[in-house]
DNA sequence: ACCTGAACACCGTTCAAGT
DNA sequence: ACCTGAACACCGTTCAAGT
């Protein structure tokens, strides 16, 4: 070990910058969601004050906004080359790395979709100025034109927004705690162990397990053939 | 004035009861958001301490879950009979219903988006027992088997939940404060004002205008019209 | 340069006490 | 029956002070 790299470490001292915050807060929210991330909590995890984190974040707010951008960042460069030769197989690479995120991360996406966008013409869940640039460039190339491009930005950040974050918040929820609502005559019935006590000949209690397979990855497929299918008509015609 | 009246009135105190209290909540979060919503605030805005409301409800958790279920209290009422006629027009009349609730609560839809549910068939936005037992049991009146009604089902609240959520989260967002992020090269640069600020040459900034044009209902309509499209192939094949 | 102690202005929630 | 004062255990954030 040579007094360099010793003094490297020293210099760099708990070795604590953005990027190590920023990991840390995605591993708190991955486990307890967003929700139960304090400021403390996270300067604990990383064996710090609260107050150091204020070096590198300007506040919680900030925190949040960083882990969705961490959670897109260099998403573009994780899609298949070779299935981007045609525009369909772009669409479907993209649709599949970013569906990849929501399945890896279902406590974390819910900020993706749900945070306010920074800007009208980012959508959620593409709520990132490289991920965008590079959806609309690469359409232009496969000779989409303006108009068209705009249309299909819109039809599939649509698309994903509804098929991940449902997927996410079936996935996700953790431990959460079981709350008791007051009694209050009308209201849905949540039984002592947390699961909804239906009510008798509904149907939603016949059809109960039917509607409680989780069939998202079939469910995710069909849908985004069925929209590039569209999407060719409206090329074509 | 009897002094029957004024006793009632008196009995009722200041009138306080669940509903109340939710409402309250309700205007309290289109104003600015339920992350601003407090139990204190919440009391001050009805004339009482916070430690009164947990009389009516036992938490604050309680008091969103309360909120969302008020926003989908009363729904099934409010579709149009004449079009529910058909599978199509009830499907049309439904999907406009809850695109009401998302328009006129752009702050508040995303609690009904994204909460987590109580159940895995309660699928968002339709988190209402009432509101998925009538999409059942319509279905089924029209001739759709068990598997059709739930494959229905699941297309049309991910339909809803993608078009809605993206056009509430437009629309709503309020006013929030301007973060600053600190500074660390390769983030995007919200500038003085809180527009973005654009790489020059980049798509996106050449197609902001045209990005950033509110199509929602256009959208809405032509995405529904394609959903009814393709389930009527595939009952029909 | 990096971290912290102390402090401020808040939170949600409980509970005994008031009327 | 309905409301509250006081208290507890937390928050996020600031800032002067330490090393």
């Amino acid at each position: 070990m040579t007094s360099g790299a010793t003094e490297e470490r020293r210099i760099a001292g708990r070795g604590l910058d953005r990027a190590a915050v920023l990991a840390a807060a995605l591993r708190s929210i991955d486990r307890n969601g967003a929700q139960r991330l304090t400021m403390r909590g996270l300067g604990q995890q990383l064996g710090v004050q609260a107050m150091s984190l204020y070096r590198y974040v300007s506040g919680r707010e900030d925190v949040l906004e960083g882990v969705v951008a961490s959670l897109l960042d260099g998403l573009v460069d994780r899609v298949d080359p070779q299935l981007s030769s045609t525009w369909q197989g772009y669409l479907q690479t993209l649709a599949h790395t970013i569906r990849a995120v929501a399945i890896d991360h279902p406590n974390a996406f819910p900020l993706v979709a749900t945070r306010h966008p920074a800007a009208p013409w980012l959508r959620p869940p593409l709520r990132s100025l490289e991920v965008v640039d590079h959806f609309l460039v690469t359409l232009g190339r496969f000779g989409f034109n303006d108009d068209q491009v705009v249309q299909v930005y819109r039809s599939f950040s649509s698309f994903l927004l509804g098929h991940l974050l449902l997927e996410a918040s079936l996935h996700g929820g953790e431990t959460s705690p079981v709350e008791e609502p007051i009694d209050e005559g009308d209201a849905h019935f949540p039984s002592s162990d947390g699961t909804l006590e239906l009510p008798p000949g509904s149907e939603v209690l016949r059809l109960q397990s039917k509607l409680s397979e989780d069939h998202g990855h079939e469910e995710f497929e069909m849908s985004l053939e069925t929209l590039l299918d569209r999407l060719e008509l409206g090329v074509t015609q």
